[in-house]
DNA sequence: CGTGCGATTGAGTGAGATCAAGCCCAGTGG
DNA sequence: CCACTGGGCTTGATCTCACTCAATCGCACG
């Protein structure tokens, strides 16, 4: 399947149809409340795995970042796999433990640190990903607006600004535009980011 | 294995020894920062199941809130059991993603809510879980204190208290004592909590 | 009868939100 | 080619809500 930038993969509310893997571009994890109030409960990056959980209907929006393709399983397809290949219960499980880890790491972020440890958390949590993704870490893409940003730290878009503007001040990053940013202070950054993963 | 209050069943930092599953009492999911800032990651209610985890080392430590009882299972075990009965892998995915959204549900509720919307979903998101267990859900028992209260809602104590006394003031929920709480306007605690669930 | 912890309440402060203005750049159309 | 437009980002000024600090109360426990 494939998504335009800004497009929806599945909408909040919608009974869950499927589960899905994203194989390239970037989506998003999106709540809304009836104000207006917006949270971002997560970025998708490609390899990462769609569809844990064990509600009937989808708790969040998924939508594309920029242009994305993702390959989409239904339900069914889902059972016969897993009955099939008894592995991949396991595989699918340790998967889910690691997503739980890492959410329950942002709960430490938005329950007690301050803007600027948030944002050297979050940066240093894309640096790792991309690692993971065996590419260099001492630069981090960010595809995803400011205001995307701020709705994942639990912030205003201003405090974001100004916690880059702030870390660029002290020299911990460098940021070449608003997509590109190098990190240049690891132990700085790792020191502010203390509290996370 | 018994723990008492206040005891640690498994601390922050500990090579992961095995699983648990809590059988009496409440205990409380821990993070600490060096600087003190302390944060209460979830509250665990018997049935609860504790070692959803990708990691090798705790990363949280776990701590009894009243006197309370667990049943532990070395890794081994849960490696053998988990061979010889293919159900219970199936089973323990379907745990951990509904213990996943209900963290989720948690991030919506850090970021964005105001504090009498945060402790209004923590209350009703109790007398949930007491209606699951087919207990009377107008009224929730809470064992942990009000500091705990705090570090799970990410606010300090002061807050949660005048937070407690705003809800009582405008009839929403009645305090017996301190740890008996019936809630009186359940429609009003919904719309408050709203987001979460 | 003290002692200490937990909870509540009040007063004052400050960090981040809000409001407002301007900049930069890509896209569009004349 | 350039003017115009609009969205995203940054920066400054102000405000406000939750935090901090402080005092008191109540209750359990030695």
């Amino acid at each position: 399947v494939r998504l335009s930038r800004g497009g929806a993969l599945v909408r909040e509310g919608e009974r869950r149809r499927g589960v899905f893997t994203l194989t390239k571009g970037a989506l998003r994890r999106i709540r809304l409340l009836p104000d207006g109030r917006r949270l971002v409960a997560g970025f998708l990056m490609p390899g990462d795995f769609i569809g844990f959980s064990g509600a009937s209907h989808y708790r969040h929006s998924i939508e594309a970042i920029i242009d994305s393709t993702v390959c989409a399983f239904s339900m069914s397809d889902m059972r016969t796999l897993c009955s099939d290949h008894p592995q991949l219960e396991r595989e699918l499980l340790e998967r889910a433990c690691v997503e739980l880890d890492a959410t329950r790491g942002n709960l430490m972020s938005l329950a007690r640190l301050n803007p600027m440890e948030r944002l050297a958390g979050f940066l240093v949590d894309m640096a790792m990903r991309r690692r993971r993704q065996g590419q260099d870490d001492s630069e981090v893409i960010l595809p995803m607006t400011r205001t995307d940003i701020a709705d994942y730290l639990g912030l205003t878009v201003e405090t974001v600004s100004r916690s880059f503007t702030r870390l660029r001040q002290e020299g911990s990053i460098a940021t070449d535009d608003r997509h590109h940013v190098r990190l240049l202070d690891r132990a700085r950054l790792d020191a502010l980011a203390e509290a996370r993963a």
